[in-house]
DNA sequence: GTTAGCACTCTCTTCTTTCGAGTGCTAATA
DNA sequence: TATTAGCACTCGAAAGAAGAGAGTGCTAAC
């Protein structure tokens, strides 16, 4: 059954007004506000509708309305306005995120960061690489003892071991190792290196002190961390300015919850684009999360990997504010991160050469 | 004036007990549990004599006392036991603390996860690197276009940029550059790293397309950062968990402080060994922390480089406790990455290198 | 110097009352 | 038929009142 036009600005009306105040909204407010020609005992009949739908509640009697996360739902899909945030808040977004990627190496983490502060709630940030692999080896020989593993990734990430041995190895072995882990370790994901692989090439090389292995344990572990999806949260004390975690036990449930770093992103449907996402209280699959929602973005970030940055708030949320946020953030960062169009002048992947591509 | 013996027992029977209950402290608990062999009468008249010495405080007229902060003072300096951990409880602190330092490379801020968890407080943990310089450079030529610094540092750690020119460079440049970098730019702090310096490598290297800027840039970007003393807080939330932060305002305004990473701990007094600072409510040079305390414990991580762990809590904190573990934890990291003595088999600065060195 | 005894103080809890915002229903109205 | 004014009713929040009890300070006896 679609809902009358009018039931639909009421609906509007309640949610808005209610992500104000936080408070239940009464027949009056709405009247007075929402400028529908009708007095508050129509509405009253209304949100009497309403309620029975399943798109409002009461907390009692004689109390005003209060959306249910159904209400919500149908809030997000049809009725709030999407948002365009005004040329100065965009602008000064972009600028911020300038400045941001301008000095970041740590990236995802810098940027739920900056996702906390514009929206003042917790963020979370993390990217899942598909399928990165070692796209080149260098063994770096700094004396008998020591040496230095780096290891460029198909990312163009780079990551790097400091490596100090009991024994000494000499110069003609660590050199033959370099070519026989670019000859086989390389392009090759981390599930493709077998003990059979790393065996063969310890007797390749002729590798008595275990030098082989020291190598490959980092291969492997640079490559299960940089692959496995790790949710950066940031900003987890924000959620007690909100009215609803008052309660310090409601709010340390959520917040440990968070803090410990167990959030699963539920499946994103389709692939393409920086679509937001929005799940709201009982959509989500964590329990900690029932009566709470999620906005989360998905960003392009280059070379298959894909980022997400997301919010973690009450149901009673801003959610036009925040999805426009989050999108253009979203949105700033494909362009900048990521593989389709090209990145501006002097910029490659996370990377600032020289100069200034403030626009 | 010295406090006579029972006065001495009396306040730190308060201090326990007001650890314990966080409740004012009747005189009656601790004729009961103190063993000190008179009647509640009695006690009360030395309460009411170490409340006008400023060692405890009433909160009103019919209240039990409440140590204030010259109270808890006193009894850190004098009156508590110095907790010793039991052969199980160090043995376990010890095995957590090698299963972190087993994977970690992100180090600092692990090692505050773990205080915090071993404390149930917020951690803060950070690194304070007296002068740490590059030890040595390698460019690695990956394309004409790209290629990858490397930086030793004096204090074993490897830095590196993944760096993508607009412009191609060609082979002999990129080595030249290495070379004069090596000759230059290695054991030098990052203020002695002038433009005129730079200028001079440029103009020895025929550099025409900008490259020696850049590899300075990162240089000293590398160097600023490691130097700069950034406190890694984490566990926040663990402060919603105490009664004195069930206001949530109040949790807010701590919590909030402690993420924004200012904390500026006040100079350490004596330079070595593991001590243990309690900085007691108003001892605190930070507004925000006046009423509650910090303990910081100092390790030697090696190479010149200091660290500092410590949490922060209520000045009801269990001092001793809490006094313990840290100095425990701390001298476990002063043995594995400090100079002094020789590391452990097998296991060099932040790195094992292989095999289980468990005891 | 110590202690029993007791009046006094002050908070905390519980109960009651009051107030008012907001509803639901009915009857009148367009 | 849809809307609205009017009004009784409900329920929570705030304010007050009363009582309980924990704990003190003081006094007088030991």
């Amino acid at each position: 059954m679609a809902l009358s036009e009018r039931k639909k600005k009421i609906l509007a009306a309640v949610v808005d007004e209610y992500i104000k105040t936080a408070e239940p909204v009464s027949s009056k407010a709405i009247a007075e506000t929402g400028n529908l020609g009708c007095s508050s005992a129509t509405i009253r009949n209304e949100l009497a509708e309403l309620v029975a739908l399943g798109y409002l509640e009461q907390p009692h009697t004689s109390a005003g309305r209060v959306p249910t996360p159904a209400g919500y739902r149908l809030y997000v899909n049809e009725l709030m306005q999407r948002q365009k945030l005004s040329v100065e808040e965009s602008e000064e977004l972009n600028r911020k995120l300038n400045d941001r990627l301008a000095v970041m190496d740590t990236a995802i983490s810098d940027i739920g960061k900056l996702a906390s502060q514009l929206t003042n709630y917790p963020a979370l940030a993390l990217t899942s690489n598909a399928s990165v692999t070692v796209r080149r080896f260098d063994l770096i020989y700094v004396d008998a003892n020591t040496f230095i593993i780096v290891a460029l990734l198909s990312n163009n990430d780079v990551k790097n071991k400091y490596v100090h041995l009991p024994v000494s190895a000499d110069r003609s072995l660590v050199q033959k190792l370099g070519t026989l882990f670019n000859a086989s370790f390389t392009g090759i994901t981390e599930d493709k290196i077998t003990s059979a692989l790393i065996a063969a090439t310890e007797r390749a090389a002729d590798d008595t002190i275990g030098l082989t292995a020291v190598i490959a344990a980092f291969c492997i572990e640079t490559l299960n961390e940089v692959n496995s999806v790790t949710a950066y949260v940031t900003g987890e004390n924000r959620l007690l300015s909100q009215p609803e975690f008052r309660d310090p036990d409601k709010a340390h449930k959520l917040m440990s919850y968070l803090s410990n770093g167990g959030y699963v992103f539920p499946e994103t449907g389709s692939e393409h684009g920086e679509e937001v996402r929005v799940l709201i209280g009982p959509e989500n699959v964590a329990e900690e999360l029932k009566d709470s929602s999620v906005i989360v973005a998905s960003y392009d970030a280059g070379d298959n990997t894909k980022g997400l940055i997301g919010i973690v708030g009450p149901t009673r949320m801003d959610y036009s504010a925040v999805a426009a946020k989050l999108g253009m953030l979203a949105a700033g960062l494909s362009k900048r991160l990521g593989g389709g169009e090209a990145p501006p002048e002097g910029m490659h992947n996370k990377l600032i050469i020289k100069g200034d591509d403030r626009s």
